[in-house]
RNA sequence: GCACCGGUAGCUCAGUUGGAUAGAGCAGCGGACUUCUAAUCCGCAGGUCGCAGGUUCGAACCCUGCCCGGUGCGCCA
C-alpha cells in the first residue's frame, strides 16, 4: 500500500508517457504533465490542461496536441480501466470520467490500509513542529489557540503521511520577566489564591510588580539583581524558578488534556541557557558577529533585514540567540530535515532574519515559519494591560456549556455521561474546527458565536453524519445478522454514490494538499464535502429498507464514508463520537 | 517612509499556486419528519472578486500603480 499515488499523480504519469509517444523527442525534459481535479464536475471527474501549454513549444493548435495525447492514451489502452471517457472540450481541455467500477475496487484496495491510501511521502524524513509555546506565569488565552490547534494538525498529518515526527513546546520559560516575578512573588503573593489558581495568581503578582517597577526605580533594580542571582545559578531563585514552572506545566497540561494536544518534548527556552555562549563562538568564527551600539549583532541589511541581535548592551542573550542554539540542537539530536515553526504573523520578520543567519552558517535545515493571523477582539487587539483577554479556560468552559445545552434537547434519551462526554466532543470540536476550517493566515475577530458555531460548516455537522452511519450500522447488524459486509463491493449504481466513492478515493490528495501547504484547511474543506454528498445521499435512498444485495453494498459504502470521516476528524485533532 | 499580509454575496469566509458559467455557511424567503438521528435535506434570491492599467488562448489568482485595513521595522518574545 506504501507506493500507492493519488489518482491525479497516476493519470499524470499515463500523460507523461503519451505525450512522449505522441511526439517524441519534442517535449522538454523538465516538462510534467498534471491531470488535476475539474472545478466543475460537469466537465468530468479531472482535466488536463497541458495541450494549451504546450502549444508555443510544439507550435501546433491545442485541440490538435489534446487530439494526440488522446489517441496515444487510447491506443496501448493505458487508461482503459480506470477511465470511462476521454473528451477534448473548448480550446483544448482534455476531461477524463473515472470508471466507477475502478473507484470501487480502488476503494476495496485501500480500505484496510490505516492511512487509507495516502503516500507515504514523510518517510525517512524527521520534521521537528515548534509550536504551542505559551509563557510560564502567564495563563493561556485565546491567542494561543491557534498556535495549538493548527500546529497539532500539522503534526497529526505529518505523522499521518509517515513522517518521523518531533513535536516541541518551546515555553517562555526564561527571560527578564522572572526577576519581577520573583520579587513580586516575594511581597505580594496571596497563599490561598495560589493554591486556588496558580497562575492567574503568579500573574496577578508580576503585573504588580511591574507597575511598581515602572514608579519605583530600586524596585527595579532589585528585581535585576534577582534575575541576575537567578541566571547564575542561586538556589533560592532557582528554587521558585522551577516552582513557578511546575506550577505553570501543571496548569497547561490540563489544557492540552482537554484539547487532545501532546507533546514529545516540552523544551523551553531555559534548556539552551548553558549554549547561549557557545552561539556567539560560532558566529564569530564564521566572521558574522559585529558590534554595533554596544549591542553583538548580524549584519543583514544586504538582505534588507536590518540587524538581528544575539547579544544585548547588558551582556544579556535574547530570543534570536536562544533560537539559534535551538536549532543547533535539534540538528544534532534529531537530523531533522524540516523544522516547522507556528506562530502568529507578528514574527515574521523576526524568523526571516533567523533563518537568513542560519543560512550563512550553512545550518544543513529546511526551516518553515508557518504563520497565522493574529486573533482580535471586535474593539480591537487584546493585551493583559486592557483587561480584555479571554483565558483557554474559560473558552474551552462555555464551548461544553453551549454543546450541552445542545445536546440535551437534541439528545435527550441519552444517559447523563454519555451527553456530557458529546459535549465535550461537540464543544471542542467545534472550537477547533472553526480555527482549522479557515486559511490560517486570515485576520480572525474573535467572537463568542463564530468560534463555536454548531451549524452549517462546523465539527457538529461533520461528528453527525459520522454518528448517524454508525447509527445505521448498528441498526443494519442487529436486523440483517446474516448479512456480510465483507462480501460487498460498495455501492457505485446510482450518480450520488458514484460521486461519494469518488470523494472517497480522494482523500489522500486532501490529506496530503493540507499538509504540503501547512493549511489543514484543505483537509476540513474535503471532509465537509465528503459529509455533505452524504447527508444528500442519506436523503435520497433508503438503506436498510432496500433490496438484498443493494442493501450490503451500501452499508459498504457509507462505512468507508465513516470510517473516512473519523479518520480525517483525527487528523484535525476532533473526536467522531459513535452516538451525538 | 519601508516590508509583509488582507480587501470575494447583507455578515463570516473557501477558492491547493493561471483553467471552463466564482463557491459555502449564517441571515432572508419557500418547501420536506406515519421511514434508517430534522444538529438534516431540497429550492429561491443574493457578485463590477477594493480601483485602474498590463501580461496571454484564458486572470479573483501573475506584474505595475493607487485606495482602505492589519502587523512589523535594534537591544520584548
Amino acid at each position: 500500500m506504501k507506493n500507492t499515488k493519488t489518482l491525479g499523480a497516476e493519470m499524470s504519469l499515463y500523460v507523461q508517457s503519451a505525450l512522449h509517444d505522441a511526439f517524441p523527442q519534442m517535449i522538454p525534459n523538465d516538462f510534467e504533465a498534471a491531470v488535476v481535479p475539474t472545478a466543475d464536475p460537469r466537465n468530468g471527474d479531472y482535466q488536463c490542461n497541458d495541450a494549451m501549454a504546450l502549444a508555443k513549444i510544439l507550435r501546433k493548435a491545442p485541440r490538435e496536441i489534446a487530439a494526440a495525447i488522446v489517441e496515444a492514451l487510447e491506443r496501448p489502452a493505458r487508461t482503459a480501466e480506470m477511465v470511462s471517457s476521454l473528451e477534448i472540450a473548448g480550446p483544448g481541455f482534455i476531461n477524463f470520467r473515472l470508471n466507477p467500477e475502478w473507484v470501487a475496487d480502488r476503494l476495496l484496495s485501500i480500505e484496510d490500509d490505516p492511512c487509507r491510501g495516502t503516500p507515504q511521502v514523510g518517510e525517512a524524513k524527521t520534521v521537528v513542529i515548534d509550536y504551542s509555546s505559551p509563557n510560564v506565569a502567564k495563563p493561556m488565552h485565546i491567542g494561543h489557540i491557534r498556535s495549538t490547534v493548527i500546529g497539532n494538525a500539522l503534526d497529526r498529518l505529518h505523522r499521518f503521511c509517515g513522517f518521523r515526527v518531533l513535536s516541541d513546546n518551546h515555553l517562555g520559560d526564561w527571560g527578564t520577566q522572572f526577576g519581577l516575578i520573583i520579587l513580586g512573588y516575594r511581597h505580594f503573593v496571596n497563599p490561598e489564591a495560589l493554591e486556588a489558581s496558580p497562575v492567574q495568581e503568579l500573574e496577578r503578582v508580576y503585573v504588580e510588580s511591574y507597575r511598581k517597577s515602572k514608579e519605583d526605580d530600586a524596585w527595579m533594580d532589585q528585581a535585576r539583581r534577582e534575575l541576575v542571582k537567578l541566571q547564575q545559578g542561586d538556589e533560592e531563585n532557582l528554587a521558585l524558578w522551577k516552582k513557578f514552572v511546575a506550577l505553570s506545566m501543571g496548569e497547561f497540561e490540563k489544557i492540552y488534556d482537554r484539547l487532545g494536544v501532546r507533546f514529545d518534548l516540552t523544551r523551553g527556552e531555559s534548556y539552551y541557557n548553558a549554549d547561549l555562549p557557545g552561539v556567539l563562538t560560532r558566529l564569530d568564527e564564521a566572521g558574522l558577529l559585529v558590534e554595533s551600539d554596544g549591542a553583538m549583532v548580524v549584519d543583514l541589511e544586504a538582505e534588507t533585514l536590518g540587524v538581528c541581535i544575539v547579544r544585548k548592551t547588558d551582556g544579556g542573550f535574547n530570543y534570536a540567540t536562544t533560537d539559534l542554539a535551538t536549532v543547533f540542537s535539534r540538528v544534532r539530536d534529531f537530523e531533522p530535515e524540516t523544522i516547522l515553526y507556528v506562530t502568529d504573523e507578528r514574527q515574521q520578520r523576526h524568523f526571516r532574519q533567523f533563518f537568513t543567519v542560519c543560512e550563512k552558517l550553512g545550518v544543513d535545515v529546511n526551516l518553515e515559519h508557518v504563520w497565522f493571523g493574529l486573533m482580535r477582539l471586535p474593539e480591537g487587539t487584546f493585551s493583559t494591560r486592557e483587561g480584555n483577554v479571554i483565558k483557554l479556560e474559560v473558552l474551552l468552559d462555555e464551548a461544553e456549556r453551549r454543546a450541552l445545552e445542545i445536546v440535551r434537547s437534541s439528545s435527550p434519551d441519552l444517559p447523563e455521561a454519555q451527553q456530557r462526554d458529546v459535549a465535550r466532543a461537540v464543544g471542542i470540536g467545534a472550537l477547533k474546527y472553526a480555527d482549522l476550517c479557515q486559511n490560517p493566515q486570515s485576520l480572525v475577530t474573535f467572537t463568542w458565536d463564530k468560534a463555536m458555531a454548531l451549524d452549517g460548516n462546523s465539527a457538529p455537522y461533520l461528528q453527525y453524519a459520522h454518528a448517524r452511519i454508525r447509527s445505521v450500522l448498528d441498526k443494519h447488524a442487529a436486523q440483517f445478522p446474516a448479512d456480510t459486509l465483507g462480501d460487498a463491493r460498495p455501492a457505485c449504481a446510482l450518480p450520488p454514490e458514484q460521486a461519494l466513492g469518488l470523494k472517497l478515493a480522494r482523500f489522500p490528495e486532501a490529506v496530503l494538499g493540507a499538509t504540503r501547504h501547512y493549511r489543514p484547511n484543505y483537509l476540513a474543506d474535503y471532509l465537509y464535502e465528503l459529509a455533505r454528498e452524504y447527508s444528500t445521499y442519506h436523503q435520497s435512498v433508503p438503506f436498510l429498507k432496500s433490496d438484498d444485495g443493494v442493501r450490503e453494498s451500501r452499508m459498504r459504502l457509507i462505512r468507508m464514508v465513516a470510517d473516512t470521516l473519523k479518520t480525517g476528524l483525527d487528523l484535525l485533532g476532533i473526536e467522531a463520537p459513535e452516538r451525538i
